[in-house]
DNA sequence: AAGTGGTCTAGACCACTAG
DNA sequence: TAGTGGTCTAGACCACTTC
């Protein structure tokens, strides 16, 4: 029997592999296996899209390293939820000046829809005239007032969000974004800068105006490069800092 | 015949694939292959350690990921070089508030043996009064002063270094560091936290004293975990930012 | 016992590089 | 043409989970 079927090969040119991948996570993208559920097992998807189970292997792999499934021996391979600690963490890098790791208390002090912007806009991909939903938290880490935060969101990809909803999650943000409107963030870029706190900025987070900020500029993606979150933070640098690892790969 | 020989599964309880990364990994570590040349083709290795070609590949796909192997098609795979100025990227997050990226000028400006302190020794898994170089460094981008970096070194792991040498490298400093130490710098720590301005930065970075400083601290680690290098960094925020991106996994 | 993911083998064929 | 890495297949056995 051919390695490969003359057929297939017109159909693409790239790699099996990542023709399934692509089609995994067209399936996540359209909620046909939503977070938390299994998909099919291994063999079940080398039957369904004619391959063999170390093809499948490989395309999984891919989407594992994006934190896209979890596999769990003996029980299968689920959609990643955002509501585990490790995976919050791997979007929330404050840490305290001795290194402590804590989880944010989160609390709404704003929720408004508005147009976009131009700087939104940008970020976003949308028209400035488009529909956004402006949210401004204040996050505590320990007990004692860290980062503001202002969010906005196309407001086409969140529809009915509202106040209440919004802070009666019960779990992280993305999560919500994830188990309520199918929105998976996989990825996101930040930009960081120095700044000093403005007079409200430092009331919202008790500090003296002028004091030292670190400044974040995030936006977060999903599949296909899709931009579903503009996030800016102001961290209290006198007793906060970001930590960042450089070279991914695991342990020797 | 069987699929493992039942010796060699009382030898290790790792799998196999990860005994063949960490041998590899040791031959790169002790330099018998150097940066730059090819290690033994795949079907040599699986020759060598007794095993199938698809356990070498799946060695080797770690080691790639770490960035301390790139594989050529045709031609062979080869120990990673510090001199591609892809890998320079990897480990240079610093870009103009544009967003524009460019390789930074390096200007030495002080160069000098010492005891490592308190600091250092956590840092580097010293004793405070083992000896260390201690170097600074004006980085300036597309010819404007950016950063000024900090740098303290194990001495012992870099014997006969002089600020000649530092000076006269032909490439990135860590590419000295390999090319001349065998020293492969793998993964970085790094935290961030906003500062001001004393007056010396102010004078070396050409800003006003007081001015909004980034502060970047890095410890670099090379095999096994092993820290070589202690960077702190000090980043002109008013025209400078960091860039950094999480979900490291690729595009879809 | 049955089903799932985890590891490994053995070998085919393809794509690229160099002499 | 020979040698290298790149992709894919087919099937074995192991470890873990559930019933």
């Amino acid at each position: 029997m051919p390695a490969r079927a003359p057929l297939r090969s017109l159909v693409a040119d790239r790699p099996l592999a990542e023709q399934v991948r692509a089609q995994l996570a067209e399936g996540m993208a359209k909620g046909a296996w939503k977070p938390g559920e299994a998909i099919p097992s291994e063999s079940q998807l080398a039957a369904r899209f004619g391959v063999a189970i170390g093809t499948i292997r490989k395309a999984v792999d891919g989407l594992v390293a994006q934190q896209a499934l979890v596999r769990r021996q003996g029980k299968g391979t689920f959609v990643t939820a955002h509501d585990s600690g490790r995976l919050m963490f791997h979007f929330f890098h404050i840490v305290e000046r001795d290194g402590t790791k804590s989880y944010p208390e989160v609390r709404t002090i704003d929720f408004r829809r508005d147009r976009a912007g131009a700087e939104a806009a940008r970020a976003l991909d949308l028209s400035p005239l488009d529909k956004v939903v402006r949210i401004r938290n204040v996050l505590s880490l320990r007990g004692r007032r860290a980062i503001l935060d202002d969010i906005t969101l196309p407001a086409q990809l969140f529809p009915g969000l509202t106040e209440k909803i919004f802070v009666a999650r019960e779990n992280t943000i993305y999560h919500l974004y994830q188990s309520r409107y199918g929105i998976n963030v996989l990825r996101a870029d930040e930009r960081l800068r120095g700044a000093v706190a403005s007079r409200e900025q430092a009331e919202r987070l008790g500090i003296d105006e002028g004091a030292a900020l670190l400044e974040i500029r995030r936006v977060a993606y999903t599949f296909r490069d899709r931009p579903v979150e503009l996030r800016v933070s102001h961290v209290d640098a006198a007793r906060f800092e970001y930590h960042n690892t450089l070279g991914k790969g695991e342990v020797l």
